[in-house]
Parts: structure tokens; sequence; C-alpha cells
RNA sequence: CGGGGCGUGGCGCAGUCUGGUAGCGCACCUGCAUGGGGUGUAGGUGGUCGGAGGUUCAAAUCCUCUCGCCCCGACCA
């Protein structure tokens, strides 16, 4: 991508609106823009981060047996009633009347919806167990949207739903999600901690929550110095009492990720059943699994920044590389060694962005650490004329010089190992 | 919803108290110079001041209503 090209404009000043580190250096990378109160467009460079994100996440998921569908944002008021949620959710729930002032609500959750699915599709236990996830746009009509796409109204969240003939079957799965969840975190590069939770509105046993760990973060979670445990504040008060305190440890996190054992809540007030090796009908138990998507954009700018911007870990960088040529607007030579290098990087699927604009070199440094971007390299007249350019990592002081014949197998090695 | 604050070119702000017909910095466009850390210089584009009504010879400024946005609290991926 050559930067001349890309809709983007930094911004030297952040938005008054802006309150925190992550919603300021979205705005001034130009990654999102605000529409209404709770509500973001993605521009392409916020948006090319999102869908890597969202990348990793399906990866994980279809490798752990979990099989990807889309279901409807808008759900009819019949399935809501019929789960008693209608009456419950409250204002949170945004309802809108179609032309035969039929109710709908724009879906905050698909509870209803999957297990209707799964009532009308599932006959067997031979189809069980099943997990099933969307990765879809949600809406809450949050009480205050705040923060930007922390916590925005809309936005998006991959949620999953198994189905079990037992709790034994449910417990396994659980667990399997529970460990295909360390795996997503680790693989966007993220220090999380995962901790007991309760379980709050969606109802059901047992839960833990997965925490991205940030000094900003509205959560306080708890943990043991020994590892053996980690939970919410509020569940650590709970089950410990005062007087264990002395041997725990406090954080700060931010919540992308929520498990849950479900239980037959949904299942036997929507009469999901089955039938069982005997042919007896079983009331299916579930589990339901959510990762907030583009919260974990926010939160990954949260623990991974300085004072000149964003600082992303590769795996959902919007590029791995920046070029920035000093001078190419007058030097023909440095533009065809840029050019064509630029030319092999993109033929060889590393994520390059060409800083094309006639700015000054400082100009180009700033814009670049700005938004985050890995890895550069620094074209220079002295440096082709000992046929080099400067690499360096946008989390390291030193640079270092490379030649141009070695540069894509370098900076391939470097992408791999980050 | 309760409490606090704010709406003036894309962004940050001044002007509002004390009405006189809109200004500064950044960004953007053009020229010249510059070319390794947000460069200099000259010129230029862009706003009727959230909206409606009212007072007045005259309203960004005063009055009434209204819409939107942000922050603190209860809820959540």
């Amino acid at each position: 991508m050559k930067l001349s090209k890309l809709l983007t404009a930094t911004l030297r000043e952040a938005p008054a609106d802006a309150e925190i580190i992550s919603h300021k250096l979205m705005l001034r990378a130009g990654m999102i823009r605000q529409l209404a109160s709770g509500i973001y467009t993605w521009l392409p460079l916020g948006y090319r981060t999102l869908k890597k994100v969202e990348a990793i996440i399906r990866e994980e998921m279809n490798s752990a047996n979990a099989q990807e569908i889309l279901m409807p944002a808008i759900q009819p008021a019949e399935l809501w009633r019929e789960s008693k949620r209608w009456d419950q959710y409250g204002p949170e729930l945004l309802r809108v009347n179609d032309r035969h002032e039929r109710e709908f609500c724009f879906g905050p959750t698909h509870e209803e919806v999957i297990t209707d699915l799964v009532r009308r599709e599932v006959r067997s236990y031979k189809q069980l167990p099943i997990i099933l996830y969307q990765i879809q746009t949600k809406f809450r009509d949050e009480i205050r949207p705040r923060f930007g796409i922390m916590r925005s109204r809309e936005f998006l969240m991959k949620d999953a739903y198994s189905f079990h003939m037992n709790d034994e079957s449910l417990q396994e799965t659980y667990e399997k999600m529970y460990a295909t969840y360390s795996k997503i975190f680790t693989r966007l590069g993220l220090k999380f901690r995962a901790v007991i939770a309760d379980s709050g509105n969606i109802g059901g046993d047992k839960s833990h929550e997965f925490h991205v760990l940030a000094e900003s973060g509205e959560d306080q979670i708890v943990f043991s110095k020994n590892g053996d445990y980690a939970a919410s504040l509020e569940r650590a008060k709970a089950d410990l009492g005062e007087k264990d305190a002395s041997a725990l440890e406090c954080a700060r996190g931010i919540e992308v990720g929520h498990i849950f054992q479900l239980g037959t809540k949904y299942s036997s007030s929507m009469k999901t059943n089955c039938l069982d090796e005997h042919g007896k009908s079983i009331t299916l138990t579930m589990g339901c699994y959510g990762i907030g998507v583009s919260r974990i954009v926010a939160a990954a700018i949260e623990q991974n920044h300085d004072e000149k911007g964003i600082v992303w870990p590769t795996s959902i960088a919007p590029f791995q590389l920046a070029l920035i040529p000093v001078n190419m607007h007058k030097s023909i030579r440095l533009r065809d060694a840029v050019i064509s290098l630029y030319d092999e990087l993109s033929n060889n699927n590393v994520d390059v962005l060409l800083n094309d604009r006639n700015e000054r070199p400082g100009v180009m440094f700033s814009d670049m650490e700005l938004i985050g971007i890995p890895h550069r390299f620094v074209f220079s007249e002295k440096g082709l004329d000992a046929g080099e350019i400067e690499y360096k990592a946008r989390q390291d002081d030193e640079n270092q010089n490379i030649q141009i014949k070695k540069a894509i197998t370098f900076i391939k090695e470097k992408i791999k190992n980050n």
C-alpha cells in the first residue's frame, strides 16, 4: 500500500472528546471516526487491524472444531418472549418495529436465535456435541457508551455456543474453549489473565473472564502469588473473605472474553431436546463463549503504546513494515530502489506501507510511529552508495544497517520471530 | 436516569460577560527554497458560529425552546 493512496489523515492533536489513550491514538492515527455516540466507522487502517484480530480468532475457533455460521442481526420479539428476556432485558435492548408493526430487536447476543436453530436442526445425540460461532456486529444500547471503541454501543463480537447431551460433555468443551481462548490471546501478542467470574445477566453456573492487562483497565482482578487462583475483585471478596487478602496481588484488566456454562437455562425454556442412544428425549445443556473483537483493538493499544504512539504486536499491526525514503522526490535512483523493493516485498506477501508522500523525514518518522508499524526501512542516498538500508523496530531504540539484497529475507525473519 | 461540562472551517482553540456582521494555530492546495526527527517563506481554498423561534436598526454574542456530544455513577464483550 502506498500511503498517498490510503484514506487517512494523522492528527497532531486528539479531538477533545477522547479521554483514554487508545481512543486518542485511534483517532490521531486515522483508524476510526465517530458517527454517533458509541457508533464508529472503521477507516482502512483500523479495519486492517480489526480484520487481523478476526482472522486469528477464526483460525483458532476452526481448529477447535467450531463451525462458523452467520445469524441475523435483527431478531423477532417472539423468541425473546419465549426465553422471558423480552421483558427482562430492559432499555439496553434496541427494539424496532417493521412496517407491519411487528416487533424486533437488534441482537445484543444470540442465545435465542442459536437455540431456535439447534432445536430445529439437531435431532440425534450423534450430532452432538456441537460448537457454532459467528463474528458479527452486535448492538447494546449502553446506558453510557464511553472510551471510543472500548465501550461502544455497536461493536464486533465473536459469539460461540455449544450444545451437549450432558454436563460432562459441556465441561469438556468448556475446557477446550478455555484453552482456545488462551491460544487466541497469546497469538494476538497480548498479556492477559483468565479469572473466575460471576456469570452476570446471561445466566448459568460457571464462568471465566479473559482480561487484557492494562493500567487503564476498568476492572480490577485479583490473583494469588503462587498463581493457582485468579478472580474478579467482587468474586474474590465473596470467595475468600477479608483474611486471605495478604496473599493476593491486584492488577487492572480490560475484559475481552467471557466463557459461560449456561446449563439448561435456554434449552429448557425453549424446549431444546434431542434423542439419546436409548431413544429418550433429553434437554440439551449449553455453553456460550464471547470475545469482544473490536474491544481487543482498543485493549491492545492500552497495553502497547508509548509517548510516540501505538506499538502494535506484529500479529495485528495494520502493516508489518514501513518504507521511508528520504528525498525520494528528488532522487530518481532512490525512488527506483524503493519502488523495486516495495514491489518485491508485495510479491512476497509482506504487508508493506510505502511512505511516498513528499514530506520531510521527521514527518514520515512521526506518522509511522504514531500508526505503530512494527518494522521500518529507511532509504537514503548515502545508504544506497553502500548498497544498504537502515532497519529499526518500533519497540527498539537502535538502528542497524542491512544490505538491500538481503532485505526480504531479513524482514521475513523479523516478522516470523515477533 | 442523576450530577458536571461543551457545541464557532477536517482537528485544537479565541471571540460570547460589555451585540456592530468571524479570527488564530495545525491540516489541506500552489510556487520557491530545504531534505535524517513534525523545515522556512509567499500566496490560497474552506465556516455564518448545532437547529428553530424571538428581541433589536443590527445577534456567534441577549431571551425561549430544541437537538447533539463528552466526563463522573449504576450495566456490560
